[in-house]
RNA sequence: GGUAUCGUGGCCGAGUGGCUAGGCACCGGUCUGCAAAACCGGCUACAGCGGUUCGAAUCCGCUCGAUACCUCCA
């Protein structure tokens, strides 16, 4: 029985069947972090919406090339093309090296990407890598003559543009609406109308990140990176474009537009958006300044956290809600979501003993089955959850001798939760692997002290061993056939 | 104001026109020297008001409320 994914195409508003342009190849490109700060929560959403992207299209059998951009050129401070770049902002005031600033960040930023086991993309280019593409695509636009030269600064057209193309499909706008419903702004002087947008920007005296062009020497506007890179890496057409809903209107828009003229086609075949993630019901924003920084949630230093939550349980946490909802950061979901989460990684240990009988009771096949169809609909990750939370039940169940699997559906399980649960999921362990034989050793040699004492009925000593090894991070449980420990 | 999305039990969160996910918390019970873990059972909701239907949380309308985008933000 063969499933066939669907995907929620913003574009059509509704779920389509996937069918790759170029199968087994498969192109996908997300929009990445604008590196001048610590990466949030917010950040990690679509990392990991789109790493469970990846690896379930690679589980899939598909070819995937992703390709996820580091902006760090071009996102201007303030509104109305106005004002400093955010980076030579951020460099200025701690004087350093532009570039200084974006490495420090990136550094960081795949640091933490690493501890949440987000996979690497297959290409990360910078923005400022690919100024030359840049500028060839603002001069395609040029010569097709739907931009203008204004001041050294280049603007695209969008009234124009609107004129033979529709402005706006993605995110559901009209023009006129847009025209006569947008802010009077500083600045805008230099465009035609206030739905204009730069493709390139002249730069500013102060200004310290600047490339020459035919033009002037200044920078590539707003959108111009991410339609010059995707089309560098995964053809002009490809098949998933991906990145946050509020990136739909202008960036994602935009990005439409260029290609289109640029091009003679959209960019992509499939848009999909991970909506956000909300703080007391309020998005979690930098402009906002109620973020929380994932390395706060790591050690636990923020005012709103009542403990450290560990880079899994945020993974898990994000997981447990399908991407185009928003989910509500709270201590009480957190700490829910990482008992959950320990419940099920214990599991996969669990079914390593498990021994198999001649009948079964529960129907493995069919648990298998659900994941499946609840990943091929739109990649429902709390579905598959709830799914595998069934399965820990028949393996909490075997292992108490309430119920028997047969050894081939024993394998199936052990397949499927080494399939989700590692491979799609992408959750592990978070104990130190206890691998070291002197600590085996050792706490063997502690325990038989303690079994000696139970057997004496010598519990004040027992009772003893265990509470110190409690303060040493170790917990001690008395099972049926031996006490285990483990790591917390 | 415009454009969208949404409103589910103590909390978080899926979902389909009828068979009423899942997790966490809580309350009983089993097991255990005691714990812990595990297991069994309980708690059974869909903003409000109308309408369509044999039947709606699920479809339609209205009301109320929330959020996002329209300006950088994931």
């Amino acid at each position: 029985m063969e499933n066939t994914l669907q995907i929620y195409n913003t574009i059509s508003r509704k779920k389509e069947i996937f069918e790759p342009i170029n199968p087994p190849f498969v192109g996908l490109y997300v929009c990445g972090p604008t590196v001048y700060g610590d990466g949030h929560l917010g950040h990690a959403r679509p990392a990991i919406t789109f790493d469970l992207v990846f690896r379930y299209l690679k589980h899939l059998g598909y070819k995937v090339r992703y390709v996820r951009n580091i902006t760090d050129v071009g996102h201007l401070e303030n509104d109305a093309d106005e004002g400093e770049d955010k980076i030579a902002k951020k460099a200025r005031l701690e004087q350093l090296e532009p570039m200084e600033v974006v490495q420090y960040f990136t550094d960081r930023y795949h640091k933490n990407m690493d501890q949440l086991n987000v996979n690497r993309p297959s290409i990360e280019p910078r923005a400022s890598g690919h100024i030359i593409e840049q500028i060839e695509m603002v001069r395609k636009i040029l010569e097709k003559g739907f931009a203008y030269e204004s001041n050294g600064s280049i603007y695209f057209d969008v009234k124009k543009y609107n004129d033979s193309y529709q402005y706006g499909k993605l995110s559901g706008r009209v023009l006129d609406d847009l025209l006569s419903n947008t802010r009077v702004l500083e600045g805008q002087d230099e465009k035609r109308n206030s739905s204009d947008f730069a493709l390139w920007k002249k730069a500013q005296p102060e200004h310290i990140m600047r490339w020459p062009s035919p033009w002037s020497d200044g920078f590539p506007g707003w959108h111009m990176e991410c339609s010059a890179m995707s089309a560098k890496y995964l053809g002009e057409k490809f098949d998933i474009h991906g990145g946050g809903m509020d990136l739909l209107f202008p960036h994602h828009e935009s990005e439409i537009a260029q290609s289109q003229v640029a091009n003679g086609n959209e960019p992509c075949k499939y848009w999909m958006h991970n909506n956000m993630i909300t703080i007391n019901g309020q998005k979690m924003g930098k402009s906002l300044g109620n973020f929380i920084t994932l390395n706060e949630f790591f050690e636990g230093k923020h005012a709103s956290l009542e403990k450290a939550y560990s880079p899994m349980t945020i993974r898990f946490f994000i997981l447990q809600a399908h991407y185009r909802s928003t989910l509500d950061f709270s201590n009480e979901a957190l700490q829910a979501a990482e008992k959950g989460m320990k419940r099920l990684l214990q599991g996969v240990d669990t079914l390593k003993s498990l021994k198999s009988s001649n009948t079964s009771v529960s129907d493995i096949k069919k648990l298998t089955d659900n994941c499946y169809e609840a990943m091929n609909d739109d990649f429902n990750s709390p579905i598959v959850i709830a799914n595998l939370f069934e399965g820990l039940r028949i393996i909490n169940a075997v292992n108490d001798k309430k119920e028997t699997l047969t050894a081939a559906d024993l394998e199936l399980l052990t397949n499927l939760f080494q399939t989700f649960i590692l491979e799609i999921l992408g959750l592990k362990s978070e104990v130190e692997d206890s691998n070291s034989e002197i600590l085996d050793g050792l706490m063997q040699m502690i325990l038989n002290q303690r079994q000696q004492a139970k057997a004496n009925k010598d519990y004040a000593t027992s009772d003893k061993i265990r509470d110190e090894l409690i303060k040493l991070g170790i917990v001690v449980k008395d099972g049926k056939e031996g006490s285990s420990w483990s790591i917390e």
